[in-house]
DNA sequence: CATGGGATTGACT
DNA sequence: GTCAATCCCATGC
């Protein structure tokens, strides 16, 4: 069974272990294939500024949703990682949609089933994740819920530089499920390596 | 209190 | 390829 324990371990593994887990907001849900880690000892995540009213979310329990708006328009979510008063959080950047399609399709004003979720404000959008849902429970009986996969199941991963971001711009901190048509941006084929 | 910068997206040239 | 939309909040005066 899986408990908030989870999460508190290094950002870096939960990035990965996430690709394939499930995302479900009422009658929509997605199967993760694209996530980012984000850690406070580097620059480009919101905790290296340390804790303020913005990020202390980050430094509270993990397992717990992060949720902040991006360019004043886009809500992006997050899962909180690592020990409390560690600031670090896994960021959802695509879904392959599972459950709820037309539904999505309404929200986002698009129809074809790549456009839905292929990006960390997509799916917010199709899954109608808010502001308000920054700091609820993913594991327990929250609105969104994290599904874990099924026992067995593996998915090929690549690795590369986040996408967005001017500082640690370097560090390859993307991960992505191989061959997804859902993610978020192309891969750059020679950033390519695989990992699982 | 004023300012400025985004972990983005979609429309447009 | 370029660019505007739009708001939270960190920072600095």
């Amino acid at each position: 069974m899986f408990e908030r324990g989870y999460f508190a371990r290094p950002v870096l593994e939960v990035a990965r272990d996430l690709v394939g887990w499930t995302v479900r907001h009422g009658d929509t849900a997605g199967v993760i294939v694209e996530t980012e880690a984000y850690h406070q000892d580097e620059a480009a995540c919101h905790a290296h500024v340390g804790v303020t009213a913005r990020t202390s979310t980050l430094f509270g329990p993990p397992g717990l949703a992060y949720v902040y708006r991006s360019y004043g328009i886009h809500a992006l979510l997050n899962v909180v990682c690592e020990p409390e008063d560690v600031g670090a959080a896994v960021l959802i950047r695509a879904l392959e949609p599972v459950e709820g399609l037309d539904l999505m399709r309404a929200r986002r004003r698009m129809s074809r089933e790549q456009d839905l979720c292929s990006g960390p404000g997509k799916l917010t959008q199709a899954l109608d994740v808010e502001l308000r849902h920054n700091e609820t429970e993913l594991l327990g009986d929250g609105p969104i819920r994290l599904e874990p996969p099924r026992p067995g199941s593996r998915q090929e991963l690549l690795a590369g530089p986040r996408v967005g971001i001017t500082k640690a711009a370097e560090l390859p901190w993307r991960f992505c499920a191989a061959g997804s048509r859902n993610v978020s941006k192309p891969w750059p084929p020679e950033l390519r390596a695989t990992l699982r």
